[in-house]
DNA sequence: TCAAAAGTGTTTGACTTACACCCATGA
DNA sequence: TCATGGGTGTAAGTCAAACACTTTTGA
């Protein structure tokens, strides 16, 4: 186990002669517009990936995914949450990736973040293994729950119309659904609220705006409660 | 633990001056006995915790939990995953924890574990923060996915009766189930096939024994695929 | 007046819940 | 024959899916 010459690419030794695996921590961030789903890739360093860090063993991962998302876009996530570690070999390197899956308004998708860019999930290309499976097992997570949780409010701006919504879900799910079925649904979770102002939109009938009420919201996301609790901005 | 005394709790430099964050592996593995649900426990430390290990750098961190656990129990799990990874200092050490949940069949309860015991959850005592809420929150899980997906099954030995099923399900539950109901769900899920064989188990007709079919099983237990592929033993 | 999206109810089948009695056995 | 758990059906209510037309607006 002990080895003394070049580092070794499946592990490396600390001073202390035990194995520190390389940890870093990685979010999927999620966004609708234009009828596509695009994720937020970084390309700070020419190549582009998911936005990363290293655990600076101050802050929880979790808080820590939340401001490294926070670094790119300049504002915080609308929803976020851990999805998996697993373990990957990336150039030559044993790794252990702790990934979480992120939803951003529709509000700020237009504003190109920072050190990064929006890319349609369909687009995606070169991007590393480990990059592959978390976005991939990210967005299978993100359609789960839009079954039954209330993840997709998240994906619009604070005022939406239903059949923006509606455009949101079938979107995320790639498959259309039916208008009359849909209202029905999401009127009876009760967390929606009419804003009394409308949009008029081309030539035709304004929508009606509403807003979306967390307070009310009794979906259960089967996180852990720490995770949602405490965890401070 | 080998600590040098002066490293800051918060964190460790490794040779290069990048931070060491200390990770491990802990399992969280549940039995039903006696009308209890209990964990398994490490002892060969003097006190009692989850059984853990650090990752060694060349199995993925799934596949060491897996290991961790049939080295104290002396065969596989019957089902595991993956729970979170959280975040906890404990012993003035900053530390990421990737913890696991697992179900062992009622069949190799009763044989007392290499080095460690089945501790009901009722009477659970000084254990660290970290082992409480990763069992607190893997108990959780288990509850939930009982209601829409089979990992009850798991649970029992290879064949059973559905009065044993059903036992399993309260007593994870910690609430009363209907009988007819309960047998009406579990044979429409289709992956329940009897055995011809019966049991006599007291003073009153003998009980139908059934056994579970996985290769039947369509339930989605939302695990990423590399977790339920691969993975070999 | 036309095009285009907003908005609205009813029917059907599937599933969930509540509920009570007879059956097979050993003592 | 009695005590014990094994085994079975039905009715009511709730939920999801399919399905089409009227309304309001701008051009």
């Amino acid at each position: 186990m002990d080895r003394t010459g070049e580092i070794e690419p499946a592990q490396r030794m600390n001073c202390l002669g035990t194995a520190t695996p390389e940890v870093d921590i990685r979010v999927a961030a999620f966004t609708v517009a234009n009828d596509q789903i695009s994720v937020l890739l970084d390309r700070t360093d020419g190549i582009q990936q998911l936005p990363r860090s290293v655990p600076n063993g101050v802050e929880s991962i979790d808080q820590q995914a939340r401001n490294l998302l926070r670094s790119h876009l300049g504002y915080p996530e609308r929803y976020m949450e851990q999805l998996y570690t697993l373990t990957v070999v990336e150039m030559g390197v044993w790794r252990i990736v702790v990934s979480s899956v992120a939803l951003i308004g529709s509000e700020d998708t237009p504003t190109p973040p920072a050190r990064g860019r929006w890319l349609p999930v369909s687009e995606l290309d070169g991007l590393s293994m480990g990059d592959e499976m978390v976005i991939e097992y990210a967005l299978f997570r993100v359609r789960s729950k839009l079954d039954y949780t209330t993840i997709g409010f998240h994906l619009l701006s604070e005022e939406f119309t239903l059949s923006e919504l509606q455009a949101a879900y079938e979107t995320v799910l790639g498959r259309k659904l039916d208008k009359r079925n849909f209202r029905r649904r999401m009127s009876a979770l009760g967390i929606l609220t009419v804003t009394g102002s409308t949009r008029r939109d081309g030539s035709h009938r304004p929508a009606r705006l509403y807003r979306y009420q967390p307070e009310q919201d009794s979906s259960d996301y089967l996180t852990p409660p720490w995770a949602t609790a405490q965890e401070g901005s």
